[in-house]
DNA sequence: ATCTAAGCTGACCGGTCGGTCGGTCAGCTT
DNA sequence: AAGCTGACCGACCGACCGGTCAGCTTAGAT
């Protein structure tokens, strides 16, 4: 499984351990690794920078572990889509809509994970990243691939471009929203359940109206 | 040479200038913003850092410069899109493959765009990056518009939304392509064009089996 | 009452940061 | 040949960076 990066560290959570990580969470997320400076995390959590090496043996350390409270969460997330029973579209309007919820609950660290995908060095933590997206792609993958089996959705689609799809949508939705907002046409910036329900809706039916049947059912 | 043609423009180019922009746009996407000096763009442009500062007020003005440039390019890319002759279908579909053609081709800055649209501060190259977005999603609007004015597509779908869906599709290929080509089931990772062309048919065609008709056609 | 160890701190280090300065030089004008 | 200008440079600045360290405080076990 997914033991890369497994800190075997169990100890006792510190209260300015924690008042450390969630300030560094907020900080990197605002402003990116190189911007934010120990002594700035220092004063956010309220103790001595000194303090911060007293938990964490570097910069680079304490990031990871910022990432790696976020890869927690969600792997908290996926266990409550496991179950089977629930019909096709349902559990893909499910999982949809949880896993756009879980993305604007933890935006912080969301916003980390997209923000550590998009560097190009640092192995350790785009590692830790890749870790956690790749998990949550091959559960959606897996509901896409029920699906087909079930004879419910078309078998001529990739299931991972399905999912692609899907999980970009929510993705994309997170990381325009502030853009989205400004646009005059869209009223759905600050309503993402309605976008969910709306994104789910076209991806099962289509864009294309059933009537017209003109140069558009091309199937390569 | 050019001297005649130097009043048009702006001003000349500059061999050295034309360095700097070329080399900070690819670190500055390689490593953000506080992550590179003004020394290392200064020695992969092969000019003195005090140079530099000759040309650009500081390093902010530098970033912009370079955020413009890229600005410069997509308006390009949107001029070509305007012929509305063209069928409705037909036109999602060039638009979606030249969109992510384009990013691909001009990965370096689009880079920096979307990590402009994460961080928090920074108002003006904020300003110039949802400037560049929002152009290019007012086109996709329209074209979506047309759409169902001519009632290619149903008409109880919002169109930002749709215009969302499909810009996203193509912005998170790109963000997670590296992650997905590491994906097993992933096949479509380094084939762009297969991308948006699968894309683009589940977008118009929907996921649903047309034959099945269960719980499925919810609408709202 | 004493020991111990973790939690925590202010002062400090070498190095790098963005930015400035005085000055050189090639080329153009007059 | 004098005058001017834009491109360019090496040396330098104060501020701030990540990281270290000796020592203080506190809480629990003995």
């Amino acid at each position: 499984m997914s033991d890369t990066l497994a800190t075997a560290r169990e100890r006792a959570p510190s209260r300015g351990e924690t008042a450390i990580i969630k300030g560094a969470a907020r900080l990197f997320s605002e402003r990116g690794f190189d911007g934010v400076s120990m002594r700035d995390i220092a004063d956010a959590a309220g103790v001595s920078k000194a303090n911060i090496y007293h938990h964490f043996a570097s910069k680079q350390a304490l990031y990871v572990a910022v990432l790696s409270a976020r890869a927690a969460e969600t792997r908290a997330l996926l266990e409550e889509l496991s179950e089977r029973e629930v019909p096709f579209a349902e559990r893909a309007r499910r999982f949809v809509s949880a896993h756009l919820a879980s993305i604007l609950e933890h935006s912080q660290t969301f916003r980390l994970l997209l923000r550590e995908s998009l560097s190009e060095d640092d192995r350790q933590a785009r590692a830790l990243a890749d870790d956690v997206v790749g998990e949550n792609f091959q559960r959606l993958v897996t509901i896409l691939r029920d699906g087909q089996r079930a004879g419910v959705i078309r078998s001529d689609f990739d299931p991972a471009l399905c999912a692609t799809l899907l999980v970009g949508a929510n993705v994309f939705f997170f990381q325009a929203q502030r853009i989205l907002s400004h646009i005059p046409e869209v009223t759905f910036a600050n309503d993402p359940a309605r976008y969910a329900a709306g994104s789910t809706d076209i991806f099962l039916r289509g864009l294309l109206s059933p009537v017209a049947t003109d140069s558009t059912g091309r199937s390569k």
